[in-house]
DNA sequence: TAATGATTAATTGTTGACAATCATCCAAAG
DNA sequence: CTTTGGATGATTGTCAACAATTAATCATTA
């Protein structure tokens, strides 16, 4: 995605390592939303102390995948209709002000960005497994996003996706119809390219 | 702006205290931008211990008012033209979904709240003095969000509130020129209520 | 039986000490 | 004069122990 690689390593705290073993397990299904997350016991299967587990913890209240009861427990976030319809909602209200920036100010490498996004999801359609055309779904909208230059934008789109493969590792609901990809994100995608602000809001 | 008055008391950790101590020193501008923070000297003047201090340190982290760089130093963040710009479209993005929302089920007393909200603002534009006339203001655009029934939207729209609430303490500027408040926000109102969500969120 | 109050085990909140890392300074070499 | 290298002080990262609080249990009483 960056053009230009840079070598930095970034080396990361134990607390940070900590949050993404939990988050896996979060995510792939394995700690299932309302269970009951003691510090102690992820301390000790982590191998870390109580300390950095906590803030492991508190990093991931604030993607909102646990949430904590003062004197009393952690446990994994609960997911129930209205949460999810906030989810959505939310996502979808990221997506409509990205787009509506892309499209304010659209610049030619925007369009070619936009563009392959497009045609890899064409190619994804046409007889690429499921998991495969879900990837490159999420990866046109990411990368709308992306292109809006906007960080407090792109980190809460990063943090609603963490929400939204959440709920589609949870509710295992395989391949939701095949649905013709293209023909439904292609307007978006002319709207963007053609500058029309408030018709890209609106398909978003 | 709550209907039934609930009688828990919340007891806050000392850290969701300190966070608040440190959240007013940043806001008020006795800590400027970019204004060194060291753990130990905030845990020794405000009369916690470090981990503690860290503990709310990482909530105002998440608040986007301090960073961090490891084993270094926490700042406060830094407010650039590029941020200023990214905070205002952020605010628009959530308040833009926000309205969509309440147009697209708009209920009486949503209709009845805006409308006194949209008075309210009117009584201020008259005679009351610039911080009146302003509190007014950033009323009428919470009571849409509340409206909105988004937990996520609502949440983050008190976030990047807290942003702008302290880039107008920041820069000083004082009353920027008396515009007619209701006249601007009218036309909003008026699309909420009569349902046209594409208007409003065009608008907002 | 239902409400009350004490008891206790489990869990988070807080702390201070120690380890790891970074930024600065300064001297020496090229 | 610039660069390199090491010593040093300051600051954050991590840990283990202790305090505060909660939730469950169970006997007691009306």
């Amino acid at each position: 995605m960056s053009a230009k690689p840079h070598l930095k390593i970034v080396k990361r705290s134990m607390a940070d390592l900590a949050a993404d073993r939990i988050r896996a397990a979060i995510l792939s299904g394995a700690l299932p939303p309302s269970a009951r997350l003691v510090e102690a016991a992820l301390a000790e299967e982590i191998g870390v102390s109580r300390g950095t587990i906590r803030a492991a913890l508190s990093e991931l209240e604030r993607d909102r995948l646990v949430t904590c009861a003062r004197y009393s427990a952690w446990s994994v976030a609960t997911l129930d209709a209205q949460r999810l319809w906030e989810i959505y909602t939310m996502r979808a209200t990221i997506e409509s002000g990205a787009a509506r920036l892309v499209a304010q100010h659209v610049s030619d490498d925007a369009v070619s960005a936009i563009r392959a996004a497009e045609k890899k999801l064409d190619a994804a359609e046409r007889g690429a497994k499921a998991a495969e055309r879900l990837a490159c779904d999420l990866d046109f909208h990411t990368t709308i996003v992306q292109r809006s230059g906007n960080q407090l934008l792109i980190d809460a789109y990063a943090s609603i996706m963490d929400q939204v493969r959440w709920v589609y590792a949870v509710s295992e609901r395989r391949s939701p119809a095949r649905i013709d990809l293209v023909s439904w994100h292609a307007p978006l995608a002319d709207a963007i390219c053609r500058g029309d602000a408030d018709e890209a809001a609106k398909l978003a």
